[in-house]
DNA sequence: CTTGACCTTGGAGCGTAGTCCACTGTTTAG
DNA sequence: CTAAACAGTGGACTACGCTCCAAGGTCAAG
């Protein structure tokens, strides 16, 4: 498929899509012409992007992600690894938004201030 | 206090500290020698604004956050309101990262793949 | 054969959040 | 009195993650 088929089912810009492949979290071959051609599981790819992206992971980061996937020996361990510290982070965040909820809902209605000066 | 104490009391560098003067985030009165002036509860909004910045919230938020506050008719009321709005945020967060990490649960050990470029 | 949709590249520009630097002024301690 | 430690300013610079633009190549339809 070519970049404007992707852009179009995964809602990511064609430029987007040209600035993934130069970080090195897109992969294309190339057709005759020049164009790009991906495949149909960089939309699936693209989606986890996405999520991850939304939830803090930074490019870097996935793009290492995908690259230690591509060089284990064994994909399926590999994947459960990966997925497993993705969880891991995951939980670590949820604990921190926890303890902000807590702190909050300590303070909501004692009239604590947070800020002493005023703008 | 001048500067140099609230930066040593909060981990927020000097110059992080005129940055956030500019942009609206902390507040300082000046002493006749042109330096800056901030009082004690300056430190406890840093060590919030950090905890929110940590949380994904932009400095704009924070700062916007803080002039509602500013500007409310009843300070412990907005401070509530407040409270409770980053409440609903925090859980919203949570529930994504709920769904990521089930997303990632079932796929772990499958096999699935996400990626299909291989770099 | 032209028009238009699609693709290519390179490079500029933007918003966020700092970080660093040079140069200058102020205060404090020996 | 001088040196060090602190403060001020303005401006350049960085990294990240896009986003836009200009100039041009490719291809299918009319």
């Amino acid at each position: 498929m070519r970049i404007g088929e992707l852009a179009a089912r995964t809602g990511v810009s064609r430029d987007t899509l040209r600035f993934y492949e130069r970080v090195g979290l897109v992969e294309g071959r190339r057709l005759a012409n020049g164009y790009r051609d991906f495949d149909a599981e960089t939309v699936e790819w693209l989606a986890y992007v996405r999520t991850a992206r939304a939830l803090g992971f930074s490019l870097a980061e996935i793009a290492r992600h995908g690259e230690e996937l591509r060089d284990a020996p064994d994909q399926a361990d590999a994947l459960s690894a990966l997925f497993e510290e993705k969880i891991r982070i995951v939980d670590a965040r949820m604990a921190e938004l926890a303890a902000l909820r807590g702190e909050l809902a300590a303070r909501a209605g004692t009239g604590c201030p947070l800020r002493a000066a005023g703008a």
